[in-house]
DNA sequence: TTGACATGTCGCGAGTTGACGATATAATGA
DNA sequence: TCATTATATCGTCAACTCGCGACATGTCAA
């Protein structure tokens, strides 16, 4: 390293973990899709499931998850519970992840 | 969902997958603060483990897992390896994270 | 109330990840 | 050659993740 290992490790090595932590909570084939999906509307976690192709159950608990982690907010209306986004990042996080992946041919 | 489940699972519902893997290497405390590091100047495997806090046996394994996902690449010189970034979008990537965890107080 | 629907929670088992120590390979210089 | 330095690989194990089925909770409507 350069001489000048103070300034670099002064902050970060522990928002380092933090940030592991967050992108573990979107590395989920699944919980990406949720993700897409949320970003242009609320919906709730039979019509997330259904997408998805996984079992309702399956699907709260990525939901949950990434609730717990500030990604998500919920509501209940009647029987149903709406998810949305709440961490505005996502929207520039997944704006880079489709232009690496999802790049048409 | 709203009526057009065809055109949204066309494509995609396998690309995520693949995207879900490529995030999980990087969801790492060690391997995020590499590709940090290896986003403005190439280093030594041993240079890396150093800032890091890690043996070097375990941050060569890391490096040699962002390889094989296609980040990094390698070249001997003497008796060390050097690593450097070789996907492009690792810098919009890091910078979204950096946006999010790293804002100045 | 009862029954049906929507979601959430629990415990289990299979599979994966991460760190470690020991050892292996590669390159240099004495 | 041999010793030293720099990386890489291997086997092991504890910890974690994921998906599942079973069950619990919450809401509405008859």
């Amino acid at each position: 390293m350069k001489a000048k290992k103070t300034k670099a490790t002064i902050a970060p090595m522990e928002a380092f973990g933090q940030a592991a932590e967050c992108l573990k909570a979107l590395a989920h084939p699944a919980r990406l899709r949720m993700v897409q999906l949320l970003l242009d509307g609320r919906y709730t976690v039979g019509e997330l499931a259904e997408d998805c192709e996984i079992p309702n159950n399956v699907a709260s608990e990525h939901l949950r998850l990434m609730q717990r982690c500030g990604f998500l907010t919920s509501q209940r209306e009647g029987r149903k519970v709406f998810y949305e986004v709440a961490e505005p990042h996502l929207a520039d996080i997944m704006k880079c992840i489709e232009s690496r992946f999802l790049a048409a041919p």
